[in-house]
DNA sequence: AATGAATGCAACCGCTTTTCA
DNA sequence: GTGAAAAGCGGTTGCATTCAT
């Protein structure tokens, strides 16, 4: 592999801010030419830039579509909860914004979004209270270091044991899920005593058709989460779908072993998991031992997660991308797809509507 | 009025990913 | 299959403007 680097060739290329000829002379080629082929369109336009230097001028400014000015409230609320959801991923945040570039909604966030949730006490970062500034990872190896730390989990078998960090991290994504639908509501995972962790969530009755009885064990989900999401929001785009999901639909699904981890499994572990193992027990009261496979290693107030045959997801993304293909695969247990819909259709689809912090 | 600090934003930089020959 | 070019992305920088003293 080798490239050169951009403009290499272009010594003594102007930079810094644009002159109006020069932004003349860009949309004049452009109007006439079309855009692309950024290298050669200095020369060909008779600008003295690199095309890269083009390309972001074009694309961030002078690009017929862009929308400038304030951000209405409205577009503050998507970009909020899209961040919350993506984190740093501008380009992505910015494709639900039209008329916005990833550059000014970059930019705005580091100016006046963060400064304004930081006065109203959220973390811009995890958006959570500033109480409560933990990261997810940072949450997911406090808990396996207190769960080691207690002796729940036996005699080292944590660490010999695939399947439990596997469904604690499954549980961490549920939690940040719900976290973001209602902050406030639902307690650092911390705090939760961690034997409930083989216990099973209430269901939740209110706003969803469902006969399912309520389980009298310990709750290790606040109840009520669903609750309060606006009634009228959740029945109105719920109740026109053939499927109504719930809440205990997704809990079920961690016993099914389904979800896409937050880490990537590999060949041999899949093989692992999917076959022989044993099953933890949400409805008992212990999570059961499973065959050791080696050693993981646990770096409590790192992101260090790491088991063999596996790697780390470097980002957000890689995991949403995990999900968008597991959402795809038709072979997949509706019951997960049930679970995002619900999410999509409450949290990300209602943006004026859904409850949260801003 | 002068000046230094703080702020906002356009543009740059370096890296990764995608496309194409 | 390979490597170079192009495109895309996110973090950072530099500078003009605004604010505070």
């Amino acid at each position: 592999m080798g490239r050169s680097p951009c403009c290499d060739q272009d010594k003594g290329v102007k930079k810094g801010p644009w002159m109006p000829e020069e932004d003349d002379k860009l949309m004049a080629y452009i109007d006439q030419n079309g855009y692309g082929k950024w290298r050669s369109l200095p020369n060909l336009a008779g600008l003295n830039r690199c095309g890269k230097s083009c390309r972001l001028r074009w694309m961030n400014y002078l690009r017929p579509d862009i929308r400038r000015g304030e951000f209405t409230d409205k577009e503050e609320s998507t970009i909020v909860k899209l961040h919350a959801l993506l984190g740093n991923k501008w380009s992505k945040i910015a494709s639900h914004l039209p008329g916005r570039t990833d550059n000014e909604i970059k930019n705005y966030w580091n100016t006046h979004m963060r400064k304004k949730m930081l006065q109203m006490g959220i973390n811009p970062i995890t958006h959570e209270p500033r109480t409560n500034d933990l990261s997810p990872i940072l949450d997911v190896s406090q808990m396996l270091a207190a769960a080691i730390g207690n002796g729940q989990f036996g005699n080292n078998t944590l660490f010999n044991n695939n399947i439990a960090v596997e469904d604690l991290l499954k549980l961490q994504l549920i939690h940040k899920m719900l976290q973001i639908i209602t902050p406030k509501a639902i307690p650092n995972i911390n705090s939760f005593n961690t034997n409930s962790l083989n216990t099973k969530p209430e269901p939740v009755v209110n706003n969803i058709k469902t006969n399912i009885p309520v389980d009298p064990k310990p709750k290790m989900v606040a109840a009520g989460q669903l609750n309060a999401i606006e009634p009228h929001v959740f029945t109105n785009q719920i109740e026109n779908e053939d499927f109504m999901p719930s809440f205990e639909d997704a809990w079920d699904c961690f016993e099914d072993n389904q979800l896409p981890g937050l880490v990537t499994v590999s060949q041999e572990n899949r093989n692992y998991l999917t076959g022989a193992r044993m099953m933890p027990d949400y409805y008992g009261d212990q999570l059961r031992e499973v065959p050791s496979t080696g050693s993981i290693s646990v770096t409590p107030g790192t992101s260090g997660l790491n088991y063999p045959g596996t790697t780390q997801h470097s980002s957000s993304s890689d995991v949403l991308e995990d999900w968008e293909k597991f959402l795809d695969d038709e072979t997949s247990d509706s019951c997960w797809k049930s679970f995002f819909f619900f999410f999509n259709t409450v949290y990300l689809t209602s943006p004026t509507s859904s409850p949260g912090p801003w």
